[in-house]
DNA sequence: AATTGGCACTCACGACATCAGAGTGCCAGG
DNA sequence: CCTGGCACTCTGATGTCGTGAGTGCCAATT
């Protein structure tokens, strides 16, 4: 059992391990903060907190220094958010606001979240999932390509090449279009994606030598449709400040090979990212060993959900385990409400 | 001066350290190379070269490593690329090969070449400044936004919203189309950046209030349509690998950090690439201390032309100077050839 | 003139010893 | 339950020493 002081301990010894990156001794504590009580009976309690195994000496005699559990009780129970400063608030408006379509946005709030933390910025696109499809184009580049355009309600606009063998004049293309809308538009990502592979199942029943030019072309456009509402139903990430784990590169007991080789794979990472859990408040941390799976056992992550009018995503960042959590979970929050916010104007301003 | 078994001598030197990366002395070199000499001879012929700033001892007593100027001259006169095995060529066809347009195969390039060098892969897009636009598309995405999409001969294809206040019915959207078309459609992206400029100037040139909502309209549409031409005139890279620098990260005296950042950043190692020298081959190769003026002293970057129908770009790799020029150079000219090749086929074949 | 063997010299590096300081655990007394 | 005191442990800095790799130079040889 951990007395009520021995947590008010911990938290400091927590925080000043953060601030120097070095062990913390009995006698520190009580210098440093004002507990009412001499350095014996610190050490007494640190032996409690050493039972629980919150802290860990390094060797036999240096100061203690935490664990990931320790951090998990920190983050959890002690850790009160550090208000953001007025400067820090300004410089979110001035990074996020301003004109510019969703990727912009992601991209501009990804970047005020690494300049704000110093830390590995991740963004989490909102899912397409249950966005419905608003728009197909189609136009064609001639040699047979064609290229298929595809809009929803939330503003995704995508694009990709197919390739058809007929060339279609004015009327026939719209007719062509209309072919293809009538499918998809309208519908969910999820329903619009089953009903092309449904048609796609249908024509592939029928031998290939029985169908028109014509209905090959459609057939031709369906898949490329189908092939682009596959990537909608994926997440997707937004990365920056991939240069910091350099500088803090002596918190990292290995190498940051693996921390890199994430941030490029991204598909780990996105798992990570999808599978926290969040608190009432909607913020999350995810501490050391608890992304072993992932590959990412000395690093955490905090994030906190935003709101792109009606589906979750998440911002966070990641750094060495040794981070500062209360400035870190103060910058996602104070981010992800203003993208909140931002997500929500610009849905009835525009 | 060096005489002609001095400059083999460099070679030797160059080849043994970055297979080993100790410091090389003259007894290893008499033992792991043929030279009909004694190791006293190679002492003198490694005091001239340590006279011109070749090489460099790093300690009084111990072996000696290349200088910048050692690799510059070893590149330029005693590589000898070493020739690709054949399960490398076919990786690199089994990278290349498939369907997807220009960003699919540019990033399946760059992931190719990073697989096959272990180091971090560059790829410069194709400029698009002459390239010349082929199709402008709008589309209506409702509450006032106005999807841009333009298209180049050479496959580019980019979009852009654009905020209008007026919506347009079915003919008059074709009309505007029209309008917008007569402008940049057929020209060059130079031109046509130029022509909409003018355009743009002699619009406001007029008090605002002298505009009515369907000119403003286009005009909103033209500035949009400027933005992105003013995109296109920007080269791009594509990058993958960055991992890899955390694995070499020995080879670096400082941290990796100016390399991380350059690498998000882009922009300094978009002027490097730029701005290399390339010899009769298309090759190229920018060593160490040259690369101050980019952040970037002590890296290098190897890297080969490649030609996408008319505009040159490049495909390089960037590496410590420690690094096996030879393989690397082969490597990187056998992808750019790939991918001219590429290019065409899809050229004639799309 | 180029090459060679010989030799003295230098320096980095690892092994080892020493020492101070920080911090702990424990105990007996308040 | 808290506290001061004390013996103990371990790290890290510092210093010394021996070894070995490698050099530069020179006189002798081809």
């Amino acid at each position: 059992m951990v007395s009520e002081r021995g947590l008010q301990v911990l938290r400091a010894i927590v925080q000043d391990y953060v601030d120097t990156n070095e062990p913390v001794g009995s006698k520190t504590i009580v210098d440093r903060h004002a507990f009412g009580v001499s350095a014996a009976t610190i050490r007494n309690d640190m032996a409690m907190l050493e039972d629980e195994e919150l802290i860990v000496a390094p060797h036999t005699s240096s100061g203690r220094i935490p664990t990931d559990k320790g951090y998990r009780v920190f983050v959890d129970h002690l850790a009160t958010l550090r208000p953001l400063t007025p400067a820090q608030r300004a410089a979110i408006s001035s990074f996020l606001d301003g004109p510019g379509d969703l990727d912009d946005l992601l991209v501009r709030t990804v970047r005020a979240l690494t300049r704000l933390t110093g830390q590995v910025a991740i963004v989490q696109y909102p899912s397409f999932a249950q966005a419905s499809l608003s728009h197909v184009e189609l136009v064609q580049l001639g040699s047979g390509r064609m290229l298929i355009i595809i809009v929803t309600d939330t503003g995704r606009v995508s694009q990709r090449l197919a390739h058809v063998r007929v060339e279609f004049d004015g009327p026939d293309l719209q007719q062509l279009r209309g072919d293809v809308c009538e499918v998809v538009v309208g519908r969910s990502v999820r329903e619009g994606a089953q009903l092309v592979d449904e048609r796609l199942a249908a024509a592939s029943g029928r031998g290939a030598d029985a169908i028109a030019p014509r209905e090959a072309a459609f057939l031709e456009i369906l898949r490329g449709v189908a092939e682009e509402l596959d990537e909608f139903r994926q997440d997707k990430l937004v990365l920056a400040g991939a240069a910091n784990l350099a500088r803090r590169e002596s918190d990292f007991r290995g190498s940051i090979y693996p921390i890199l080789e994430a941030i490029e794979e991204q598909v780990a990472l996105l798992r990570l990212v999808s599978e926290m859990v969040a608190d009432d408040q909607g913020l999350s941390a995810s501490i050391g060993r608890e992304n072993e799976p992932f590959g990412l056992g000395e690093a955490s992550v905090v994030a906190s959900e935003y709101d792109a009018t009606g589906s979750l995503a998440r911002v966070g960042v990641m750094g060495p385990t040794r981070m500062d959590y209360p400035t870190n979970l103060a910058a996602v929050r104070a981010v992800a409400r203003y993208l909140t916010r931002m997500l929500h104007e610009d849905d009835t301003a525009r």
